[in-house]
Order: C-alpha cells, then structure tokens, then sequence
DNA sequence: GCATGATCATGC
DNA sequence: GCATGATCATGC
C-alpha cells in the first residue's frame, strides 16, 4: 500500500516535519532499523507514514504527487556534504526511450521529491540518528535544462543500442547508476541483443551536496558560470563552455596573462586563466556548475613531437584502506566513474611556448573503467599477498601494476620523498602511491594518436 | 626514448 | 602538514 493517507503536498510535508529530532529507534516500530541498506528510508515509510515501501513506478504519495527520499549527509571541515548519489527509480530501458522527458518515468515518479536528511555519523548506532530536515523539492528551471539534456544523453546511448555502454560520467546532474544485487544483474536493451546493467537513475552525490546545501540547509549560492541559464535551450553546457573559450583558441600563455593583466605563477595560472576566459570572479572549481557536475580540470601539456610527457595522477590511496574495499565501493571508482573531466589543452609551438589549444570534455568510457578496475583489483592483490620492495642503492623497487601492463593505467609513488610514506598492512612502510592514467592513454583520450 | 621511482612547488 | 599538480633523474 501507498502512502494514501496523505493526499496533498501540504499534509505529506507536515507528517514529515513532525519526525524531526525524534531518535530513529523510538519511530521503527518494525526492527527495520539493523537491515542495512536503505533502512532510514523503511523506517520512515513504514513506521512513521505507515505504508509499504514500494518499488512501483508510482511516487510514493501518489496523489500528493510527492517521492519521499531519505538521505544521509556529512560534516566536514568544509561543510556539509551528500553522503552517496540519490537512487531513483530502475531505467526500463525497453520502453523508456520513446518518451520524452516529460513523459518519462523518472519525471512521473520524481518531479517533487520530500527529501529528509540526516547526518551520517561514523560509530553511532543507527538508532541514535534523527531526521534533521525535511523540506519539498521542486527542481530550479536552470537545473531542470541540464537535467534535461542528461536524460536525452542517457536516451541517446540506448537508441543507438548502446545502453550497455552508459556509465555515470556521460552526465552532469542526472546520472545512470548501476543499481542490482550484484554488478551481473542485466537487463535487455531495445535495440541491440547485448544485455545491459540494471542502472537506475540518480541524482550524483555531488548534485545532491548542492541541493542539501542550497534547499536544505539554506546556505549561499555559489556563483554560476552560466548567469543567464536561458542559453541553455540553445546549446548543451559543453557547448557554451566551449563557445566561451574558443576565441582564445590559438593564444599562447603569455599572450593570455597580457591581455587579462594576470601576475601569476605557474601552478595557478591556468585555473586562474579558465576563469577569466569564462569570466568567473572567483575559483572555476567552486562554481554551482563545476561542484554540481563534478566536473575535474585536468591541464594537458602536448610537447612539439605530438606527445605528451606525464601520465595524470589521481589522489594517493592508503594501502591499509584499499585493501578492506571491493572495486564498486572504492575510492577510486567513485572518483573515476561520476566524473566529467575537462582537458584543457597546450599545445608547445616552434618557440617553445604554450599555445591554447582546446578543451575536451570526458568521461572514462565502461570498458576502460572495467581495465582501470582489473590494474586496481592487482594492485589490491599484491598488497594483500604483501608488496616485494627490493632496494638498489639508489631507489626501492616495487611488484605493483607498471605502466607496461596496462593500456591505460597503472600505480607509482605521488609522495613528498621517499620518506613520505603509508604503512603496508603488514606494517611495513611504502612511499604513498597513487593510481595513474597512462601517458600513452592520454594521448589516445586527447585524439593525438 | 621511455618507464619507473623520486621529488619539487604551491596553496589551503 | 598535507594534497595536488608538475617535473626531474636514472637506467635500460
């Protein structure tokens, strides 16, 4: 049964406030609150609104039109923060895509969401959370664009019989997650024989962070990229991006530092450039766009030869925590798979210089993902069985995935010296190490081989 | 020339 | 003090 007792926005809202600060164990009346995933929301929909939770593609109240959603935040230093992506409703790949938005299943069932927040406390029993917040959630209209096109994104790849091939970096705000008991469960796709991942839809984690910052907790906006979201029935965000930049296509670095009057060193100077062809007052990275979308500035420097000279570095990892993760819930995955990078790229011209040369936008592509996961599940293999360190007099050498064993990526030390180190599960000590992309594959991503 | 290990520089 | 982007040094 749905939640019938609540017919309108208003009442649903009103029973939902209520909860607020009353600890969960004194509102499961069921013992729901120990079954592990998705139990706040049980306990909420079962105990407190008294209906079953269901898995139709109905909103929870229906009349109401109103999807409840409980979801879990954090607080950093840096404030607070989505705990994990909010999961929708399951893609029915099958009849979904001759819709349009509007008509769409995810429309139907989310277009007014009840969202009730609570802070995710590492070492508290669940009994001790409480709801915090419960407000209605209508989408912005200049979200709405972007979510908008992250469906026709999403359409787009099973249309063309490649729902197999969607990962949750495609998009922006609205992302396909997989979602199954375990990463085989499939589904048939309309228009190629291959059996695709269950995937629902979501609001990525780093969308969520801003509407629970925004709508929930009512903190400042940051500021927008784009100030005037109707050029969004134009063009896709990555158009006007590009758009933006292009008339700076062809200029060399010091060329761009005159003309925007920049003093500037060498690390910032190409963030601060960003933001000046975009015309950003502050941090590129800390506009709603950048944060909403998780979108990742990477510079690229092409040498005069076509090539370039670094592999791409990710965060360090501790060999103590990779161990204890499988490959769906690692911290390399949840970088890797949401994110949109952007390229920004140099290219090295006859005098030596710098010349800018264009942005691509990218996500890793599924099979490239499913390789990065191969060298990670090594990685965590070799650090289980115990990492052959052999010093040389002048460096130590490792047994971790190298460069040569993968197209795309492989481990080696990110530390301050060689006395920056991790401990080894055994207890040892190793220079911290960090996953990177390939040089070589690099060079493939940015179209130079 | 390139892979691998090591380290620097900057900003928060 | 640390994370992160960037770069260097050595040996095959």
């Amino acid at each position: 049964m749905e939640g019938t007792n609540y017919t309108t926005k208003e009442a649903v809202l009103k029973r939902a406030q209520e909860v607020i600060g009353i600890p969960l164990r004194d509102v499961d009346k069921k013992d729901r609150l120990s079954t592990g995933k998705g139990a706040i929301g049980h306990v909420i929909e079962e105990s407190w609104f008294g209906y079953s939770p269901n898995s139709e593609s109905e909103p929870d109240f229906p009349e109401a039109g109103v999807e409840l959603k409980a979801t879990p935040y954090l607080r950093t230093q840096k404030g607070i923060r989505a705990k994990e992506r909010l999961v929708c409703n399951i893609i029915n790949y099958m009849t979904e895509y001759d819709k349009t938005f509007d008509t769409s299943d995810f429309w139907h069932k989310c277009e007014t969401l009840l969202i009730m927040s609570y802070e995710h406390r590492y070492d508290v029993p669940k009994g001790d959370y409480t709801i915090d917040k419960a407000v209605l959630f209508s989408f912005p209209y200049e979200d709405l664009l972007i979510i908008q096109q992250d469906w026709e994104k999403i359409m787009g790849k099973v249309r063309a019989g490649q729902a197999h091939l969607l990962t949750e970096g495609d998009t922006l705000y609205l992302a396909a997650c997989t979602k199954g008991a375990t990463a085989a469960t499939v589904r048939e796709q309309p228009f190629n024989s291959i059996l695709a991942k269950q995937r629902a839809y979501s609001l990525k984690s780093s969308y969520m962070t801003r509407i629970l910052n925004r709508y929930v907790f009512g903190n400042d906006e940051d500021e927008r990229i784009i100030k005037d979201w109707r050029v969004l029935r134009q063009m896709t965000f990555e158009e006007y991006i590009a758009s933006k930049l292009a008339p700076y296509y062809g200029k060399t670095q010091l060329q761009l530092k005159d003309h925007f009057g920049i003093e500037s060193t060498a690390k910032s100077l190409n963030a601060v450039l960003l933001s000046k062809m975009l015309e950003v007052a502050g941090d590129i990275t800390k506009t709603q766009e950048f944060k909403n979308a998780n979108i990742i500035p990477k510079t690229i420097r092409v040498q005069r030869n076509g090539k370039i000279k670094e592999s791409m570095s990710f965060p360090t990892f501790r060999f103590t925590d990779i161990i204890e993760q499988t490959w769906e819930d690692s911290d390399l995955c949840d970088y890797l798979e949401p994110a949109k990078f952007m390229f920004v790229i140099f290219k090295e011209n006859e005098d030596g210089e710098y010349v800018f040369d264009r942005v691509k936008f990218w996500n890793i592509p599924a099979e490239d993902l499913a390789e990065v996961q191969r060298v990670w599940e090594r990685t965590v293999e070799v650090i289980k069985a115990g990492v052959e360190l052999t010093f040389d007099g002048n460096c130590t050498h490792n047994n971790l995935p190298k460069q040569s064993e993968s197209s795309v990526a492989h481990v080696r030390p990110h530390a301050r010296d060689s006395h920056d180190t991790y401990p080894l599960p055994d207890g040892r000590e190793m220079p911290k190490q960090c996953f990177w992309f390939n040089r070589t594959y690099v060079e493939k991503i940015i179209d130079l081989r």
